[in-house]
RNA sequence: GGGGGGUUUCCCGAGCGGUCAAAGGGGUCAGACUGUAAAUCUGAUGGCAUAGCCUUCGCAGGUUCGAAUCCUGCACCCCCCA
């Protein structure tokens, strides 16, 4: 790998706003532009998959690859076990054995997607409860936990903001979570010499707690780098919508919705996602926004943004489908489609069955069609999105409230799709 | 243990015998404007067979022609004094 590859990487990180903070910056770029560093980041299974907050930590590790350096993914199968009081305001309630073991599954799978593990230097996937199951708790009591000053830990932010609030207080268990972290790091370095921890922000006090362990079990000088959080311009935490999260499994966010997420990025988010977030290089993105300046219309950011994400965490054929059902939804009126078609398209919009007869004869009033669907929640709820304009048949309004659909309403063989407002979709398939 | 206050529609919060399906705000939904953005503006927001009817104001009773509003009991919450 070329020298000057590795001297990049801090730089880029850097205009690109992934570094919230460093330790010591000089001997942290030093030794990245000398050789060829093991970094590491960790992510706990605390749910079933990951979800876009764990999107930053793991495009970092990425770009080290890229850069030439060795990343390893840790899943944190004994720490989550325990969980991390960082960022959280109260403590939390513990998952399961099994729990952990199925989340820890889901997410062994996500996270090795986004790097290279076949290249001359293959990243590395570890968990960390293979070695802290080895630990009895007098042997770790007195060889790692001596070495923690608790006033320094109560110092911790984790800690002392939980502390300070007389309500919320802490179990002794999750105040030892740092423990296991700072021993996780330690570890690494043994093992893979790993000198390098990156995560978010809030994990500040975790890496910092691996650095001080590092040295006083004397395995040499250890390094930290956090990233912040994805937030929005208006503080909120990105990737959280009133449905939930964003994951990055297609199960549970759709490459349709996950595509249409972050093309409806604000403007004012565009440029911090499309540096944090993206492969596109500094010109770039300085080129979309000056195109945006110009010609906001065009929605190229937003377009690129999730063209490029959606590849990424769904490759082409997951792309390819998310912008061909944008397309078809955000287009003219639907006809003539296939029942095929429809259904691949539509994937993840709600359907209902009903019979073919219900077409037949004075067909189905455009409120129980709305009600069938799921898109009313009562027949009065249903009459006033009528009332308001917000009834489409196939793409088309209705505002006629004694509407009835019939069988020249179908967009496909068997199918009528509604719409309700702008973006509420739902399918009656008629059968 | 003594004294006081509270419980209202998704949330906060007015109402304190009829004109109350219940002010106002938030949220949500829809519309307009736009760029599938933001901001703004407008409308809607218990249900139904929708000029009408039915069900809602902690729970159960009662007074009254009539109660979210008054009385009694019960439950839960909060504050002050000890």
């Amino acid at each position: 790998m070329a020298a000057n590859t590795l001297q990049n990487i801090y730089s880029e990180l850097d205009w690109r706003g992934s570094i919230h903070q460093t330790t010591d910056r000089e001997r942290l770029c030093s030794l990245l532009a000398e050789n060829p560093q093991t970094v590491y980041a960790g992510f706990d299974p605390t749910s079933d998959g990951l979800h876009i907050g764990n999107f930053v930590p793991l495009m970092m590790l990425r770009r080290f690859q890229k850069a030439g350096h060795c990343p390893i993914v840790l899943a944190g199968g004994a720490t989550g076990m325990i969980g991390d009081p960082s960022g959280k305001s109260e403590e939390r309630n513990l998952l399961s054995a099994e729990q952990i073991e199925h989340n820890l599954q889901g997410i062994m799978d996500e996270l090795g997607q986004f790097l290279d593990f076949e290249s001359a230097r293959p990243a590395i996937l570890v968990n960390n409860y293979d070695w802290m199951k080895e630990w009895s708790y007098l042997t770790f009591l007195r060889d790692v936990g001596k070495h923690f000053p608790v006033n320094q830990m109560l110092a911790k932010e984790s800690v002392k903001s939980r502390l300070d609030q007389s309500e919320a207080g802490m179990s002794y268990t999750e105040f030892s979570y740092m423990l296991l972290q700072a021993y996780d790091f330690v570890h690494l370095r043994q093992a893979y010499g790993c000198n390098l921890q990156v995560g978010g922000s809030d994990q500040w006090g975790n890496i910092t707690a691996g650095i001080e362990l590092g040295r006083r079990m004397g395995v040499g000088t250890l390094h930290g780098l956090t990233c912040p959080l994805l937030t929005k311009s208006d503080g909120a935490k990105m990737g959280k919508t009133e449905q939930g999260a964003i994951w990055l499994s297609a199960e549970k966010t759709s490459p349709y919705a996950f595509y249409q997420y972050w093309f409806n990025t604000d403007d004012a988010d565009i440029d911090n996602c499309l540096r944090l977030l993206t492969e596109l290089t500094e010109e770039e993105i300085s080129a979309l926004g000056e195109d945006r300046q110009t010609n906001p219309q065009n929605r190229q950011s937003q377009q690129r943004l999730a063209e490029s994400l959606t590849l990424l965490v769904h490759g082409q054929q997951g792309l390819t489908g998310a912008r061909r059902a944008s397309e078809v939804l955000f287009g003219a009126t639907i006809s003539e489609m296939s029942d095929s078609d429809l259904t691949e398209i539509f994937a993840d919009v709600p359907s209902e069955k009903l019979s073919r007869d219900t077409l037949g004869g004075e067909g189905l009033s455009i409120v129980d069609a709305l009600c069938q669907a799921g898109l009313a929640k009562s027949r009065s709820d249903a009459r006033r999105t009528v009332d308001q304009g917000g009834a489409y048949v196939n793409n088309a309004r209705i505002e006629n409230l004694d509407y009835r659909l019939g069988p020249g309403d179908l967009a496909s063989e068997t199918v009528v799709v509604l719409r309700s407002g702008k973006k509420r979709y739902a399918l009656l398939k008629f059968l």
